[in-house]
DNA sequence: GCATTTGCCTAATCATATTAGGCAGCTTAC
DNA sequence: GTAAGCTGCCTAATATGATTAGGCAAATGC
């Protein structure tokens, strides 16, 4: 028989763009296996086990999304910079909501630690530069956005903000202006 | 042989321990039956199917926590009622963390008109009563607060913030504080 | 060209979800 | 108080998914 040419690598870009047709409670290794016309079995050779590949196409898609902000970050500042961040996370989450979905993954210490989590958490550092913020309120402020931009798009892909008016668009615009708003003016103690 | 009494109100609450104790994605229907002593076929007597049971410790979940925070809410306004309302969200979900993310489960669109989540968005805006906003700015400001609190409850249940300082209690007081700062001044386009 | 490694397969086991049909225990009517 | 019937839980069966052990053929190294 001709062999498939499956490899961790391959095996994990293809869930990951399953996740984004399916959703990432669907990718299972049986789902794979038929993607790649083998069986189940076969997947064993490269993936430790269903876990395994799930750990994986997080992994890719928190490095996927910190490569998209880093680069829409690049040469901005203040507002701009935020705005961009911004953006970025959010059209990342709806471009591929599986893999943003992954994204949530909860991973094990050593695996989070060799991950992309620290390039987002520097990112949302770097914005902070254009704001006037020490520590601790620096730390403060990094986890208020990474908590309003994850919940906000986790909350419109689930469709909480969809049957109301005024469209999202328009919030959105608001909540960054508010965000900008509130990091000028960064109430102290 | 004596019957065990199931019911889908038994069955749900039961789920709803379970789901506490080893995580809602691990709520299953074999699991539940395993703990009524009974044949897994048995649960179908009363529940539709898994997605049922599931929908069902949703619906119950975001039931009790709006429950929870109109208590907590009774009687404050202002940046008082802004911290009862984030502190029951924030506490819930960490005694209940398995409802908490049953909360989270994606109901279809009749679902979730019968679920409590409408209450919950009547409860963001009767916060801002304390405050001088008018529509569409109130929407905008009642989206950016359900954002913060579930991102922040999310990511903190995730271990995102558990291995750097400052400590979350901190952090979550000074966001409060920075959202009735942003609140009372909220920037006009 | 042959030996070895390696990749995918067959076969088996186990857990979960789900349906169909059966029998016993509780309820109700007399 | 007992027969009729409904209900609740059971047995049995099927399907899908996860996973492991062991085999054969294809690619690779010499």
């Amino acid at each position: 028989m001709a062999r498939a040419g499956l490899t961790a690598e391959r095996l994990t870009r293809a869930g990951a763009e399953l996740a984004d047709e399916v959703g990432f409670d669907k990718v299972t290794v049986s789902a794979l296996a038929r993607r790649f016309g083998v069986k189940d079995a076969s997947l064993y050779s490269h993936l430790k086990n269903s876990q395994d590949l799930k750990t994986r196409i997080a992994l890719l898609a928190l490095a996927e999304l910190a490569d998209r902000v880093a680069a829409a970050l690049a040469g901005r500042a203040g507002k701009d910079a935020l705005a961009a961040f911004a953006n970025a996370y959010r059209d990342y989450a709806r471009e591929h909501p599986g893999r943003y979905a992954a994204a949530q993954l909860r991973l094990d210490p050593e695996t989070a630690a060799a991950s992309a989590g620290g390039r987002h958490a520097q990112m949302t550092r770097a914005i902070l530069r254009g704001y006037d913020l020490t520590e601790p309120d620096q730390t403060h402020a990094v986890r208020l956005l990474g908590s309003v931009f994850h919940g906000y798009v986790s909350l419109e892909m689930a469709g909480s903000f969809s049957h109301s008016a005024p469209d999202t668009q328009e919030t959105w615009s608001r909540i960054l202006d508010a965000l900008d708003a509130l990091l000028r003016n960064w109430p102290r103690p």
